[in-house]
Order: C-alpha cells, then sequence, then structure tokens
DNA sequence: TATGAATGAGATTTCATTCAT
DNA sequence: AATGAATGAAATCTCATTCAT
C-alpha cells in the first residue's frame, strides 16, 4: 500500500462546472441529466457514450446538456464524486472490528450494505475504468474507489496480536473479493441466493483473523 | 453461475481476418503490430486506442495496418484469443486439488503461475472491460476470462463431504481475489513483497476447505 | 474616388428595429446595452462578441437584449450609426479652408476635434473593418465612415491655381493619416506628447497647398 | 513609439505545425489549400471564413485540411508570417535615404515596390485586424507588419540636423498614408492613374526634410 | 509489400434566438 | 419589463478506413 490520497489523478477538473441552475425548472433538468447518464454510462460505457445519448434519454436537447455541463467529462465526475461520497460516507461509519461475535455482525452488516450499494453502482463504477486511460490527459479524473476503501476498511480492523496477515492486504483481497462478485451476479455468472453474504463474511473473517475465526 | 460458454458475445467476428502473410518480411510486420497492440491497448485503453498509434508503435504506416488486420477489433480480438489460450493453457493444466499437502502444492504452483502471467497481461486485460459496452453491437469480442478460470478451477477442487461452501463460489472469489491483487500490484498500491503468494494460498485453502485447511 | 452615397452597403437593415421602449426604466435598460456594446464591440470586434457578453456587461439578462435589439446587427447598426452621426456633424461644420492663417487655425481646430473624437471611437471603428465581410450577405451594413468624411473634407478645401495636387487625393492621405496615428496612439506605439495635432496639420497643409504653405 | 519586438502578441501559437508531406501530391495539396486560404481570408475576413470554404476552394476535403493543419488558426498565421516576410525584406533592403536626388529615387522606388506588393496583400492584411481581438486568447497571433515597417523606414531615413520633425513619427504617418490609400484603391474610392506614386513621395519626403524637400 | 494521401461520417461544442413564466 | 430555460443550426475537429503509387 503506496498512497494515501484518495484519487488516482489530482483534483484539478478538466473543465469548470457551472453555475448551479437557479429555478425549479433548471434543476430537474439537471437532475434528468445526471440520472440519464448513471444509465447511459452504465450501459455503454464512458467512451462509447455520447453527449446526445444522456440529452436524448433525459428528454432533452444536446444544447440544454452544455447548459448544464460544460463536457461529457465534467457529467461524469460529478457523478463519480456523487458515487465516491455514498461509499466513503458507508465505509466511514463503519465500527472497530475484532475477532468477536460483535465484530462479525458488524462486518456482516457492513458487508451486507456494500453489496447492496454495489449492486446499484456497480456497472458505473466498471465504466470508470474504461474512463480512465493513465496516458489520456483529457479524460475525467476518476477517485480510486476500491482503493480507498480498502485503506479505510485496514484502519478499522484490530488483528490480535501478530496474528496472521497484513490487515492492509486482507483488506485489498477482501474489498477484490466482494467487487468481484457483485460483477458476477451482474452478469449472471452467480446466483445471489443462499447465505452469500454470510459466505463472504466468513472467508472475510478467516482473511483477518485466521482459520477459526 | 449460468453459462457455459467461452465468449460473453457470440461467435460473429465484426471482421474477416486476412490472409496469413506470406513471406518473413510480412509476418515480421505483422507480429511487430501485434507487440505494439498489446503495449498500446494496455497504456490507453481500447476506445483511446487509435489505429496511428498502433502503427507508429509498430514503426510502420497506416496503411500497412489494414494489410494485415481489417479494423482495429480484429487485431484486439487476436490479441485477445492469443492470451485467453495461454490462461486456459495453464488453468487446464491443473490436476484434481484436494485437501492434502499434495493439493495445497498444486494450488500454490498454479496460482504462482498465474499471478505471474496475469502480471503481464493484467493492463491488457482490464482494457477489456472497456472495450466491451454490452450495448455496443460494434466493438469488439472478448470472452469472459476470468469467469472460465473459475468454473475450470472449480471442476479441479474436490472438497470432501458437504464440507463447506460451493466451489464455484469459491473459485468465484479466489480468481477475483488474484485479479484485483494484481490490480493492485500494478497500481502500486500493494507491494508484492513478503510471502504474498502464500498468503492467497493460504486463503484460497480456506476457502475451499474451511478453516484449518 | 468613385461613390458618392454615404454606405458602402446599400439600406436594407438585416432586422428591422424594435419599438421604442415606453417606459422610463426600459429606456435605461436600452442605453445602458447601447453602452455594453460600445465597450465590448471595442474590445472583442464584432464577430468575437457574444449577445451574452453585452448582456452582462450591461446588467442584465440574455432575454433582455432581444425585447429591445432584434439582433446583434442591429445594436451594432445603430451604434455604427450614431457615431457617424457624430462625425458627421463634426465635418459638416468646417468651413471653407484656404490656403491663409485663418485656413490653417481652422483646419487645426477641425483636426484636433476629429482626433479627439477619434481617440474614443477609434477602437469601435476599427471593429468595423471586422464586420464587413464583403460577401456575407448577412453580416451589419457599416457605413464608410473615413471616405465620406475624406469627400466632405475635400470639398471644403480651396486650393488656389492648379497648384498642388488633387484635394480630393490629398484629403484622403490627410483622413489616412490621423486615422493610422491614432491607432498607433491607442496601441502605444506612439506617444501623444509633443505637437502632435501642430505636426499634423503641417503635414496637411503641405499637402493641401505645397510646400511652404 | 514603445515597443521593439516584431509582433503584436508573442510567439507560442495556438497550435503545432504538422509535419510537412512528403510527396509531391502532398505538398501540392498543401499549396492548395494555401493559396485557398489567401483568397478566401481575403474576401470574407478571417472570423467569417469557415475551414470547410478553404478546403472546397482547394478541391479537397476538410478531412484533407486537417492533415496539414492543425486549425484555421494555423494556417492563418502561416500565412501571415509569410506574407510579413515579403514586406520585411522589402524593407530591409531600403538604402540610407537623406534629403538628395538619389534619396527621392530611392523612396520613391520602395514605395512603389511597397504599392505593389500592398496591393496584392492588402486584403488579406486587413483581415488581420478581424483576426487580432485583444482579449480572444484563442485567436491567431498576428504581428504588427506596418508598425515593424514604420520603425525600420525610420532607421534608414536620415534628417540633416534638427530639422523638421522626429523620423519616428513621420515614418508612421507615411505608412500609414500609403496603407489607407491602398485601402481606398481596393474599394474604388480612388482611381489609381495619375502619378500617385509620385504624390505619395513628395508628401512623404516634405514630411521627412520638411517643405521644399 | 509498403506507405503517404485522401476521405467523410460522426462527435463535440458554441451561440444566436425563441419560449415560458 | 425581465429573465432563466430551451433549442438546434452550424462550425470545428478526429479518426477509422480506402485509395493510389
Amino acid at each position: 500500500m503506496a498512497s494515501t490520497s484518495t484519487g488516482s489523478k489530482s483534483a484539478s477538473s478538466s473543465k469548470n462546472p457551472k453555475d448551479a441552475p437557479q429555478r425549479a425548472r433548471g434543476r430537474a433538468t439537471r437532475t434528468r441529466l445526471l440520472n440519464a447518464g448513471v444509465s447511459v454510462f452504465s450501459r455503454r460505457g464512458f467512451h462509447a457514450t455520447r453527449v446526445d445519448d444522456i440529452a436524448r434519454k433525459a428528454k432533452t436537447s444536446h444544447g440544454t446538456f452544455y447548459l448544464y455541463f460544460s463536457s461529457k467529462e465534467q457529467l461524469f465526475e460529478e457523478l463519480v464524486s456523487e458515487v465516491a461520497e455514498e461509499f466513503n460516507s458507508l465505509t466511514d461509519g463503519l465500527p472497530v472490528i475484532r475477532d468477536t461475535p460483535e465484530g462479525r455482525e458488524a462486518l456482516e452488516k457492513w458487508l451486507d450494505a456494500f453489496i447492496e450499494l454495489y449492486r446499484g453502482y456497480g456497472p458505473l463504477i466498471r465504466s470508470w475504468t474504461d474512463a480512465e486511460s493513465p496516458e489520456a490527459a483529457d479524460g475525467p479524473a476518476v477517485p480510486d474507489l476500491l482503493g480507498r476503501i480498502a485503506r479505510e476498511l485496514a484502519t478499522k480492523v484490530k488483528v490480535r496480536s501478530s496474528n496472521r496477515l497484513d490487515p492492509a492486504i486482507a483488506s485489498l483481497v477482501v474489498v477484490a473479493m466482494v467487487e468481484r462478485v457483485n460483477y458476477f451476479l451482474a452478469t449472471d455468472q452467480l446466483r445471489g441466493d443462499g447465505d452469500l453474504v454470510g459466505v463472504l463474511a466468513s472467508i472475510a473473517l478467516d482473511a483477518f483473523f485466521g482459520p477459526g475465526h
């Protein structure tokens, strides 16, 4: 684990945001555009999405799009930071987790909420991968959401003595697991029934606290 | 887990491949283009990569590219199936894995090789995400590499009784783990030192065979 | 010298003017827009100026602009004819100029006033150049201000015998001189100190009446 | 006179130039585009000119335009510096001018050549005015051609003692005169017959060396 | 076999103008 | 009278693909 900063690319967004709309109608339109963005980016990925797609989905014109966002990038970044906010607040609320029944319960609860949240935003988050091409200076700036969560999780887990493996690694592993499993769920390669959360929690606890939790 | 087929999209490739070059010079050029493709796709992602980038990297010209490939998609698909081939042959060679010292050793060996292979091709594989936009009929057809591997892995692991969790799920989890950990390695969020393979193997064994391996 | 008409393009204005505002508030807004127009057109030129710039500068809104002017062109034309009016009335007041001390004095006075007037409106007048693209049927109709002035000046200057050069040519030359010198003043390529007016008058008199005035 | 630099805006062009074409066909196309540029910019002005106009005039496609120029600005700047080059070399070749028959002759020759050159490029140069809007950071960088020429001219003219007016001012005046007279010629407000050059030279000599040359 | 040149469909973005409140 | 919102025509520019030598 190296960097501590939240985003993989620094702050400065490629385009400045526009003034917020002043009337209710404008605010509604802006919101429609944001929702359309979630839907279209999720379905087609960042690059394949055209401004026109978003505008059409929001039942407005592309001219209007530019009234509220200065570019596709800017809308995307706004979505991204909104989503990141939700995830971060979820994880920030996590209590300290110890190798106890309460710890197990807290972790399960968190996993449950995390999976649920991820179920909604997964496709959008996957489109980040598409958006971030390290070498293109123009693409939107996307934070490394999962890395951030893993690091936060690691601070919350209290391993007893020099018990098992580094919580930082274990956290990454757990987060990776959850993310992928969700992807497999989303692509119907995995059925969501059974006590999936329980299973994941069990593996996670094993990872954190060793076999036999 | 649903489909058993290898690719997430069916057969029909967007463009037909060209005839193989007749002379040595042609074959060399074609190879240079493939290598350039790996390098550029890995760095910039599928969409952000221009045919021109590949041609330039291969120290040849724009027009020459189309002498050997009928489209950007076609070259990409060729790379993809090459890589998939390597991964598949790795996993196909895996013996049956039981909860024994030999099983553990075999799994560790496989993990080791898998991680090594993934280290080289990870960025290219990540660019698949970018390439596959479910709704765009045009993008290249990319197989679900990890799903395929997980399914193969699941057939090889023999859980004793109704001991622990579904090997299918456990396999997915293990594969997810490895993939993400590699990404974190590639982005310097995780240091590759220590007995990382051992740690992963330990978690994997726990997942397959329960605590206390 | 050819045409005697005032404008280089004929009458038909691209858009009809709007009715004059009824109330004081409306008149004030209209004036603010006109003043804003001078300022912005001067600074950015006709084409680079957006209706929005003018509206913002006038501390009013986009829509309000169209309450008072039917187009960017119309406001511009109104400014143009206002300025032309001022210049014309200046020159129309010029008495007959002969090769006498009174003539010299009258010419100097006129030059003085002309330069002063030009100093204020120079940038706006320069933006006419930008506005008139001979082939674009849409641009605003701008009169040939300097040609008009030169022709007027020529009628006022009475050369004794077939003394020197055609007053029409000399007038053009004098007007050209003043215009450019003002531009150089505005762009700080020339310092306005010293008896600049005297110098110009001297050259002008030489041009009109020959060496030795 | 203030600045000594050649251009009114500093060096850095908005877009980088493209590589020169390598084959004869490419060079021919590039030249056709440049010529088309002169023609269209002259006729319509910088802002009113569309890339498509230039491409069409050059009997090629706008795609090809971007093969040789990265923007309208870049082509314009290339034209501008070409023209500036021609003017500068004309003026740089001017010998020292004294109040002698030889001086008069040299000045007349220069005026003659200057007028001739200006006759061809006048409309293009006038479109510079259009191009340069001081506040728009994007427009092309255009050098202050006339100011440069005036300054060069001033260095060549040797006024005897503290004879008459500052050669710097006189030069500006002379250059202004020539430029405007040419404009009037171009717009048919002035007929080019008669000894126009002689007249201008006479005025110029008066301006430099006083009445009675 | 190689490659520079040419093309045009398509995407982004601006901005004058109209609309609705 | 004022103004925020909406619109779409038009311009710029990119890039996959074809052509000609």
